[in-house]
RNA sequence: GCGGAUAUGGCGUAAUUGGUAGCCGCGCUAGACUUAGGAUCUAGUGGCGAAAGCCGUAACGGUUCGAGUCCGUUUAUCCGCACCA
């Protein structure tokens, strides 16, 4: 009788729900191992089949540690706020909760066909009530902590007021938005509203003006992947770049940290390096340079001075360079149109053209400045700067080519030495002057050169104090030098921006934040959960307010402590609330953490609960989410870890990012004269002029179109005629991205009531190793479903009855199977599922060729497949008669006694040429292998009476035989 | 442009990490059992060759007794970043 997965696999289903054998407790004798899965979105198409294979893969593991005796945490929930639940909702009406509601049954029916190990009683929702209270409450942490850079830590806001008080801002070294100087009087002098203003300059979580993507016709700020080309993705309207007052996270301020954690855990060297680079260190110099202009007309010469500790005696300004070695090469300076020098130094001849300039370049968007990037633009201000070590005077331009969000949006210009500055004094006929060459004697006119020679070595030239010096010693003598003229440091630049942390959306976390005087304050803490209050409209309002506008019971009354009607606001007692909402990486940000303890009220997760579990020991997601929720995560965690909430500083130990699932696309070959007739893939020729088009992957076998159905799938083709090959209609096919227009898309529903949940996870590892990306192609899962039958059939005969006995397995099956326990022991601990696979397949052709039926060998080989095919092995586990579940087993040992073998064949190789054979004791020595080499060659003759001079010998391996 | 990877039969892949390249699966070929086969089982399947054998891991070169694996150059594909001074 065949294994009839259609009952069985829901039979165990059904027993592992209620007898909860997933559920996990917080405290156990056991060591504790946290595997986790990057949540889902639930979105309204259900899963493909690139969802689980991440979710299948950490199951595995998890399942094996199970095995291995650990108590293991392995919990899911949904990422359940996010832009399709509102857009559908703006469409239809329908509420996104009811949608996402909906979704998230979805996802749970078809994630529970699967067999995941996962404890749902973790189960947590983004858009909770009792876990967003948490999100909030983080929110509320980080507006009240400012980061200390001497500690390198997060601080509380009220450790910053005291220090006010007592000596203003003097010698504090703190995260900020920018350097601000004062007093301990002008602080104690201030009243509320201007201290509060001082302090939103240092929160974690603050209020600024920034620019951001806003679609006037959408009414919202758009992320920078939802414009393409200056237009929205959804309705194509203009998206215009405009300084708005968002709030932003100050993740810049944990760059450093963020860069030296890769150090400690254990991802991908390309995501940590893709990592790296979205930080952005550089290291190198600030720099002042004097302005040389009459000192009447700037107006204001002190501003100048900001950031500066001790004012300089004449105007200057700061740039940021990494080439310090470089400075005796500048021939002009570049600001960005948004430097605020340039309404001051303009010289009133050249005030028109700068103006027309700086307004031309504010206007343009960020799309059309990306796409011209390669072309040249900028305008000579009139004024001059000094080079401090030269005192040469040198123009001062500007272009939008320096970017005003990087470094100080001004940059001193070495066009030998760097490319854009190099086509920015090609393109306006600027000096180049060579000031680095390979050798102090191999310099070149740099007019005559094609592009800039930008690499750091060689040693300076025609450089004064450091000509000769090797780039990275003249770097340092540079550095060294402004520093004792007092008119420059070391420094490092990331190219990390703060996080925008508003978004103008309905379906998100609202801000625990109301505004007094125009102030935000933050909720308190035994106030929350804010609930996301009912509306009668997903759109902005007409004022251009977020959705949260057209709630009625949406206002603070600070008396009472609880939300009203908006209509109360007097400002006196009720004040207005936020009206933004948070960003869908505000809710995945600290989730892993909330597992831990998820329902508790009191606290986000309590002491005990993130004692014992640490952080994510292994951490499965794809890497789509590398920089974006990696980053934010481990920020958030960071700081969790600065107030005392998180022990790790890292929330994730390992990481595996599974490769993403691509479509394979079908397609049927249409004649152009015929629109009738569709003709077969390899008999399409020159002859036949067609047009391909995408058929639903699910009427075609193999790539053999099943031509009835093709008739039946949609109404024009119901006449279709065909020129076949053998008989049959061969598709063509494509690797292209998973997705329903393409009719391309995978349900593993359909694969599950097809082959089984078993054959399906391991289909999903066979595929290749789990970090490849590949298409997806349901060829081969025939093989795969073969397999299971077949490991059935070694167990339970044509009847129906168990055909294992108790005999003692002979010596050949008791090395198969401890092979194969050696095998995928060390498989899953490299996470290369897909080898253990075939490790299976191997082990059970091999026992069923040598009609094995002993416990000895089946037990532990049910045991072994059980975290790949968990149905099967506990309808096996209990038929071989236990009454507790296969996960409660234990991994069996391998014997490496009955691996090892009595002789070897070891091929020999004489001077690479001759090859032979010869056998060896196991474990034969050097010694021996040289004398066993010796006899072998009595009466062979072919070392023809000399030595043998070097016997390589690698045990169980070959034998290489070198002579003189 | 910069950075990171990858390249092995018709296809997905494997190779104990420097030691007999191609395990396992798909596909294909032949056969058996069958009224039938898109079921099952058996055998074969990198190329050339009748065979012995020769060649073969993107290309070329190097290190080594020995290279798919290490080093260099080139080519192709994929991914990330992209005026970041």
């Amino acid at each position: 009788m065949d294994y009839n997965f259609r009952e069985i696999e829901p039979k165990w289903q059904r027993f592992w729900r209620e007898k909860g054998v997933y559920h996990v407790e917080n405290e156990d004798g056991r060591p504790h191992f946290y595997v986790l899965d990057m949540f889902p979105y639930p979105s309204g198409a259900g899963l493909h089949v690139g969802h689980p294979l991440g979710y299948i893969a950490s199951d595995i593991f998890a399942r094996y540690k199970r095995l291995n005796g650990f108590n293991v945490l392995h919990p899911m929930g949904y990422d359940a706020y996010g832009l399709p639940a509102e857009q559908y909702a703006i469409q239809t009406g329908q509420h996104p909760a009811i949608t996402t509601e909906k979704n998230i049954a979805r996802y749970r029916e078809q994630l529970d066909k699967i067999g995941f190990s996962f404890d749902w009683d973790r189960e947590v929702r983004t858009c909770d009530p009792q876990y967003y209270k948490w999100t909030q409450w983080t929110f509320i942490q980080l507006f009240n902590h400012y980061y200390d850079n001497q500690a390198q830590k997060a601080r509380p806001i009220s450790e910053l007021c005291e220090r006010f008080a007592k000596q203003g801002s003097e010698g504090l070294d703190a995260a900020c938005t920018e350097h601000l100087d004062f007093t301990a009087d002008e602080w104690n002098s201030w009243d509320e509203y201007g201290r509060q203003h001082v302090l939103m300059n240092y929160r974690l979580a603050y209020l600024a003006d920034i620019p951001v993507n806003w679609c006037p016709e959408l009414g919202t700020v758009l992320a920078n992947d939802e414009v393409v080309n200056g237009l929205s993705v959804r309705g194509g309207y203009p998206v215009e770049r405009k300084l708005m007052r968002q709030w932003s996270l100050r993740i810049t301020a944990y760059a450093q940290r963020l860069v030296d954690g890769l150090e400690k855990v254990e991802y991908s060297d390309s995501l940590k390096e893709i990592q790296r680079n979205w930080i952005g260190r550089s290291e190198g110099a600030a720099v002042w340079f004097p302005l040389d202009v009459p000192a009447t007309s700037v107006d204001k010469p002190t501003a100048l001075y900001m950031g500066q500790v001790d004012p300089l005696p004449v105007p200057s300004f700061e740039i940021f360079t990494t080439r310090p070695d470089t400075i005796f090469g500048v021939t002009f300076m570049v600001l960005c149109p948004e430097h605020e020098l340039i309404e001051q130094i303009t010289t009133p001849e050249q005030r028109n053209e700068v103006m027309a300039y700086v307004t031309w370049a504010k206007n343009r968007s960020e799309r059309e400045r990306q796409a011209e990037v390669k072309k040249v633009s900028g305008v000579f201000t009139g004024a001059y700067a000094v080079n401090p070590l030269t005192e040469e005077k040198i123009p001062i331009w500007v272009s939008d080519y320096v970017l005003a969000g990087y470094g100080t949006g001004a940059i001193m210009a070495v066009p030998a030495h760097d490319s854009r500055d190099f086509a920015f004094a090609k393109h306006f006929n600027l000096p180049i002057r060579q000031v680095v060459a390979p050798s102090i004697d191999e310099t070149s006119d740099p007019n005559t050169w094609e592009e800039s020679m930008d690499a750091k070595s060689g040693v300076s030239v025609n450089s004064g104090f450091i000509t000769g010096m090797k780039v990275k010693d003249a770097m340092k003598a540079v550095i060294d030098k402004v520093d004792e003229m007092g008119i420059g440091h070391k420094t490092i630049n990331y190219r990390l921006r703060d996080a925008i942390f508003s978004r103008q959306r309905y379906w998100g976390e609202p801000f625990p934040i109301y505004y007094k005087n125009d102030m935000p304050y933050t909720l308190p803490e035994e106030c929350l959960p804010l609930r996301l209050p009912e509306v009668k409209e997903f759109k902005p309002t007409s004022t251009g307010e977020p959705p949260l506008g057209h709630a009625t019971k949406w206002a603070w009354d600070e008396a009472n402590r609880t939300v009203v009607e908006n209509s109360k606001i007097d400002n006196k007692t009720v004040f207005p609330l936020e009206l933004s909402t948070m960003p869908g990486f505000a809710g995945s940000s600290g989730y892993y953490l909330r597992y831990m303890d998820p329902r508790n009220d009191e606290r986000y997760f309590s002491e005990k609960a993130v004692e014992y579990w640490q952080n994510v020991d292994l951490y499965v997601g794809g890497s789509e989410h590398g920089t974006g929720h990696m980053m934010y995560a481990r920020f958030w965690n960071k700081f969790l870890f600065d107030i005392g909430y998180a022990v790790k500083d890292e929330p994730f130990k390992k990481l595996i990012n599974q490769g993403m699932i691509q479509g394979r696309s079908n397609f049927v070959y249409r004649s152009k004269e015929d629109n009738n007739l569709f003709i077969s893939k390899n008999i399409k020729g020159r002859e036949h002029n067609t047009v391909p088009i995408h058929v639903d992957i699910n009427i075609v076998d193999n790539d053999i179109l099943d031509i009835e159905k093709f008739r039946q799938w949609r109404p024009e083709f119901a006449d279709a005629r065909f020129e076949l090959e053998d008989g049959k209609y061969v598709c063509g096919w494509e690797v292209e991205k998973m997705s329903k227009s393409m009719y391309n898309v995978q349900n593993p529903d359909d694969l599950v009531d097809r082959y089984g949940a078993d054959t399906l996870r391991l289909y999903e590892m066979f595929l290749g190793p789990v970090e490849q990306a590949k298409p997806w192609d349901t060829n081969g899962i025939e093989g795969v479903f073969r397999f299971i039958r077949k490991l059935w059939k070694l167990y339970v005969g044509d009847d129906d009855q168990l055909l294992v006995d108790d005999s003692e397995a002979d010596k050949k099956d008791l090395k198969t199977i401890n092979q194969a326990i050696k095998k995928v022991t060390d498989d899953i601990e490299r996470f290369s599922f897909n080898t253990s696979v075939s490790t299976f397949m191997i082990t059970v052709n091999e026992l069923t060729a040598s009609k094995c039926k002993s416990r000895t060998a089946l037990e532990p080989l049910t045991v072994l497949i059980a975290p790949f095919a968990p149905h099967i092995a506990e309808e096996l586990w209990h038929r071989l008669g236990h009454e507790g579940t296969v996960c409660a087993a234990e991994w069996p040992n391998c014997d490496e006694s009955l691996l090892v073998e009595d002789t070897f064949n070891y091929p020999v190789s004489f001077n690479g040429k001759m090859r032979f054979t010869i056998e060896l004791p196991a474990g034969a020595t050097q010694d021996e292998a040289l004398a066993a080499v010796k006899a072998h060659n009595v009466g062979q003759k072919w070392l023809d009476g000399k030595e043998p001079k070097k016997v390589i010998f690698v045990p169980k391996k070959i034998i290489n035989i070198v002579i003189g």
